[in-house]
DNA sequence: AATAGCCGCAACCGCGGGTCA
DNA sequence: CTGACCCGCGGTTGCGGCTAT
């Protein structure tokens, strides 16, 4: 037994939106709210699907949202919270006020993750490099000195057990106290640009407690002071419980 | 000028969690 | 407890504009 289409396709306008559909929902949304997108379609006089209008709306007409240009601030801070939360594009979009999830996730995949694999490959090679002259000095390579990330994937976040989308990140903790990187290969060179942010610390579940991510940014923070053979498969498997 | 290829972005789709009858 | 429904999320698609040839 599948599960029920989410509205009826047949009659519905697919596809992009026009200057009248924009104006219905508009005028609907201010004079209604938002909300009950089931049925607003029909009460707005869209010939519309529930969902298109949600998105629409959310990614498009709601006021105060920033449209194009976003900055190298908001750059780093996007690849900082990527680094921290994975995939969590309505987490990330939370703490940047007027960018929506949807456009910083198009901006991830189109720009950010390009440029880090970019960086990284660079990074890579140096390291090579570097690695290889350190053998040669130091005589055989020492393979068990590996470091090893572990990528656990993301998984969706309960709103009632996490956070709402407009406080979102704010009510768990301040990320202007980040002042370390938040994962091993987030590393900044002498220019502060980020280098790497390959090794992601994904979190795949984070609690209301207030202090617990802060504790566990110390406790990845000790981890990286400690030898360099740190096993972070340990450290992550330890938020996994 | 024509067209192939690329890129950015808006929109769609499927899935999972929460709610409620 | 169960199942239907609603909502929101992340992944993916497809279209339009731009650029290179």
């Amino acid at each position: 037994m599948g599960r029920a289409p989410c509205c009826s396709k047949v009659g519905l306008h697919r596809g992009s939106w026009t200057n009248r559909e924009d104006t219905l929902l508009t005028e609907y949304i201010q004079e209604h709210g938002e909300g009950h997108w089931k049925s607003m379609p029909k009460k707005a006089g869209l010939l519309r699907c529930g969902k298109s209008c949600r998105l629409r709306w959310v990614n498009y007409l709601r006021p105060n949202i920033k449209r194009g240009n976003i900055t190298p601030d908001e750059e780093e801070l996007i690849i900082r919270l990527h680094s921290l939360l994975g995939n969590r594009w309505s987490l990330i979009a939370g703490r940047l006020p007027g960018r929506t999830d949807n456009e910083i996730k198009n901006h991830w995949n189109s720009h950010l993750s390009k440029r880090l694999k970019n960086k990284i490959t660079t990074t890579k090679e140096n390291n090579k490099n570097k690695q290889k002259k350190h053998n040669q000095e130091m005589g055989s390579g020492d393979k068990t000195n590996k470091t090893k990330i572990h990528h656990p994937k993301a998984i969706r976040v309960s709103p009632l057990s996490m956070i709402t989308r407009t406080n979102s990140f704010d009510s768990m903790v301040s990320l202007g106290d980040l002042d370390f990187p938040l994962c091993r290969s987030d590393l900044t060179d002498s220019n502060n640009d980020v280098v790497s942010g390959c090794g992601c610390l994904c979190i795949n579940s984070i609690s209301t407690d207030d202090n617990m991510l802060e504790k566990m940014f110390e406790e990845y923070r000790q981890l990286l002071e400690e030898e360099d053979h740190v096993q972070l498969d340990t450290f992550v498997d330890s938020l996994l419980v």
